[in-house]
Formats: C-alpha cells, structure tokens, sequence
DNA sequence: GTTGAAAGCATATTCGG
DNA sequence: CCGAATATGCTTTCAAC
C-alpha cells in the first residue's frame, strides 16, 4: 500500500498518544488537516490492513497477576510456525513470537497469578514438543513510534 | 489494586477484540451488565493504572517497512535499566525490554524502511555500551488475552 | 482528496433504586 | 454499587469544492 506523509503523521500520533480518548479533533489540528480527512485516511489504514486493531495495554502486575515471564524455545524449523501458534493456546500465554534463526527460534511471554500458573506452562510448551532453553523475568516494558514516521510528523503546536 | 470477575470480563474481552469500534454496549450485553457499569469499571481501571493505554498495531511491512528486526543484548546489570530507556530513544527502534538475567539482559525490537536503517541501530545500540549477542528477523507474533480472566467470562452469546 | 456542517451514535453523567 | 435515562461530544456522512 502506498502511504503519504499525512498517514504517516497519523499512525506515529496514535502510537505516541495511545489514549482511548485521542480524538480525530486533536489528530487534525496537531497535524493541519481537517478531522475528516484524519477519518479517511484511519478508515483506510485500516481497510488496507496497515492499522490491525488497538490493544489495550494491561499493567497485570497491578491487575493481580505479578508473575510475568519470557520462555525462549527452540522448535523444529519445519513445525515453527504451527507450533508458534499452538503455544499462543496455551492457557496464561499472552504473546508468541517467530524468530528466524535455527535454534531459540520461539518466544513465549506467559503471565501468571502464582508460581503454578508458570510451571504449568512450562510443562505445556515441553507437551508440545518445544524446547525450553531459558525463563526469564520480563521486568520493564517500553514502547514508541516507528521514527521513520514520526520524523515526518508536522506537528503545529509549539508547546511540546 | 482489587478487581473481581466483573472487571476480569471486562478487560478479557478488550482484548479478545482490540477492534476501534467495539462498544461499552457490546461489553455490556456480552457479560450481562449495563453499560454505564461497563464504563464505570473501565474508567476505575483506566484510574488505577491497570488498563494503561490502548496501543495501535501497525502492520509495518504493509506500510511500506519491510525490515523487523529483535536483538537481543547484553547490559552491565547496574546500568540496565538505564539503558532499557535509553535504547527506546534510538531511531528505528519500536520496543524495548528488560530481561532479569545476568546476561543477554536487554531485547530490542527495531523496524526499519532499509538494511542501513538496521546497520544504523546496531552502531547506535552499540554507541550505547550495549553489547550485541544477536539480532533476528521477526516473522509472526500472536498475541491474546490473559486466560485467568478469560476462564471468569460469563459469556452469554450462544452464536460463537 | 479535502472540507465544513449536520446527522447519527457512543460515551459520560446524573440521579433514583 | 448498579442501572435507566439524559446530556455531551465524537465519528461519520455528504454535498460542494
């Protein structure tokens, strides 16, 4: 898909304002266009596929879960995609990754309640036929927008 | 922070679909509350730092960035988290976490429109003091909802 | 492809149980 | 604390450019 620059400035403002509030109105007048053609553009950002969906971002810690854990696994090169997404089934599992490399080709990021909830997803990665080469403790988490957008941003307010 | 079902429902479906369009009404009817109770609870979350922002996915192939690249690194363990910060401040670079181990402590996820748009972040990393043990080509992730909260759903759609 | 205004609809508030 | 109705304001649409 072809994107401009106003996509570009879009997609970089959602990602540095992830508020649930972040209007089309604040949208259109940081970047100079009209909230219509912010709802174009995110209606076609989406249609097109660049745009998948919002997610909300659960400090699971504070929700009652303070075990949170990163199992990276090694799977046979030809199951590696199927069982990238048969570990997503595992119960507690909350994310699954795909590397490319031969072995430790498979992150899982687990959370759980109690010490148990953990070790039952070990014993169901390894039921699974994956490898576990090491669990770690995921600690802190950033995220920001992809740079290459957001240097194109031309954000009107002078107060940031 | 103490949440019950209601709020484990609640953000167990937010994030079963992480659509833009999914209402406080769809919530409501889905685990048989009202949707004023939906918004209190959210709002509650949102409050207490639970529900901390709802982030944009971004397919960045499809928005014209083909490169995707994690690497994983190693920090002195003083200077760790420090350095998590700083390495989300690096031009390209998307996210950043900080593992608990002694070594290979840091994973860095970059997206870049280039090959030099990568070489560039691993002389930037490196500039840093960070200590590069590998760097691999992401290919597919998953994502889902935390389970615990899952399994409290009282869902009352028959249909799915 | 963009705009401004107006209609349509989700969310926030208010109040009564 | 929960739920129904009201008020607010965001999103979408559409005619016009």
């Amino acid at each position: 898909m072809e994107t401009d620059s106003t996509d570009h400035a879009i997609l970089s403002l959602l990602q540095a304002e992830s508020r649930a509030d972040f209007t089309h109105d604040e949208i259109a007048e940081r970047i100079d266009v009209s909230s219509s053609t912010v709802n174009n553009r995110i209606q076609r950002l989406e249609a097109e596929g660049v745009l998948k969906k919002f997610d909300p971002v659960i400090d699971y810690e504070t929700a009652g879960a303070p075990h949170h854990i990163l199992f990276v696994c090694t799977a046979p090169i030809v199951e590696r995609k199927a069982l990238c997404k048969d570990a997503i089934e595992v119960p507690n599992v909350v994310n699954t990754r795909e590397l490319l490399t031969g072995s430790q080709n498979l992150h899982v990021e687990a959370v759980g309640m109690t010490a148990e909830d953990i070790e039952a997803v070990t014993e169901d990665l390894d039921a699974l036929g994956l490898e576990i080469n090491g669990s770690e403790s995921l600690r802190t988490e950033y995220s920001r927008p992809f740079d290459h957008f957001g240097s194109e941003v031309v954000d009107e307010s002078a107060s940031e």
